[in-house]
DNA sequence: CGTGCCAGGTGCCAT
DNA sequence: ATGGCACTTGGCACG
């Protein structure tokens, strides 16, 4: 990893265009050819970037990163380096996350029944015409129930499911496949949508789901 | 600035739980609290982050940083520090962008009959219960037409403007209304459901509308 | 390879 | 604060 500490303008062209103006900034130039132009704010993005793997040359003061197959340029005009190092860093282990969708996937795959009605998995990614419903269960009745998995329930998940419905009740053993979005939040516009679609809300607890939390008791119900 | 190279652990606790394996890793400290750790691989993302402002606590070999108002938490547990250089970078200007979604829409303001069709823009960003319709414009017989523009064309984009004309035409005056989806480019899912759903697709070329190149012509047509 | 979808998405701007 | 949405979205998994 190369580090430079430099007063510097930057030009890109690509899918658009845009001109970062002369100052100091850290320029960031990785093994995998990526490199990212940061600012001392702003937080996690670079002002300027391109993803590896790149073409790089050295004209002059002018550092140009290119794509491998497209027409992307990014152009360095160096005007003072204040510092230039190179860090080698060996390998590096990989990120492990958890908590996130896929979790909450498999714990509902596990046992659907958290869903709050009695449901059977018959099977995790449901391929559709228009994409993979998360889970597709069936009720006590038998009828259908399609499950759409969202860390935030949005219009956007609703829509979704809607998509997938759609495409499930052609099939006329499946007409009656209802819907049910789960996520660990529903927003209000969501909820509201999703009534008049007449699919199902679910919030699940991560904390629950795992046993590590009782779920929450009505009182005096 | 501060950018530490320096062997480390870290684990992040907040929306999701991750742990990042020691190994050699680049923190940047930024003036405004941001905390980014960087690999030498993997691109434009950081592998772990904390975006300003923030709280940071130095326990022994420990960094700990906090959100203000969340109960998110970063922990560096530093084994051996390679680097440590701070640098003022001093104040710098914005980036400049220009050719996104906003620039096409001013354009195809100023002459929405480059979609193919004689119209005049009654109102750009209408807004709906739902979000804003980017352009609503008549066409020559006086009827409605709204306009959603994108940089690319998506199935998602056919979503959002039938979800605009669904509320659009609750009006009876707007009952007629019909839609068009502009875009640089658009995919041919996109386009086989629009057509399903009666709405137009328009591809248009931002160079062309700037007067910059001449539109495509049909030879022996 | 393209296509779809998640992301600790982030950032921007509206009400 | 919350919502809606663009982003050089990036990144991954699957057909």
């Amino acid at each position: 990893m190369r580090l430079l500490v430099a007063r510097c303008e930057v030009r890109y062209s690509g899918r658009l265009t845009a001109i970062l103006p002369e100052a100091v900034r850290l320029l960031i130039l990785k093994a995998d050819g990526s490199v990212l132009i940061h600012d001392d704010a702003g937080g996690y993005k670079p002002l300027n970037w391109m993803t590896g793997p790149t073409f790089m040359e050295e004209l002059g003061d002018v550092l140009v990163v290119r794509k491998a197959k497209a027409e992307d340029t990014l152009e360095i005009r160096l005007v003072e380096v204040l510092s230039d190092v190179v860090q080698d860093m060996g390998e590096s282990a990989a990120l492990q996350k958890d908590g996130v969708e896929r979790d909450l996937q498999e714990l509902l795959a596990a046992s659907p029944s958290a869903l709050g009605e009695a449901l059977t998995l018959v099977k995790r990614e449901w391929a559709t015409e228009v994409g993979p419903v998360d889970l597709m269960c069936k009720d006590d009745d038998g009828e259908w129930v399609a499950v759409e998995i969202k860390r935030v329930g949005t219009i956007e998940a609703v829509e979704q499911l809607t998509r997938y419905l759609g495409f499930i009740r052609e099939d006329p053993a499946k007409a009656g496949c209802r819907g049910v979005l789960a996520a660990q939040s529903i927003k209000p516009q969501a909820v509201a949508l999703a009534e008049s679609r007449e699919i199902r809300c679910a919030e699940v607890d991560l904390a629950v789901l795992r046993g590590e939390r009782e779920p929450d008791l009505t009182l005096f119900g």
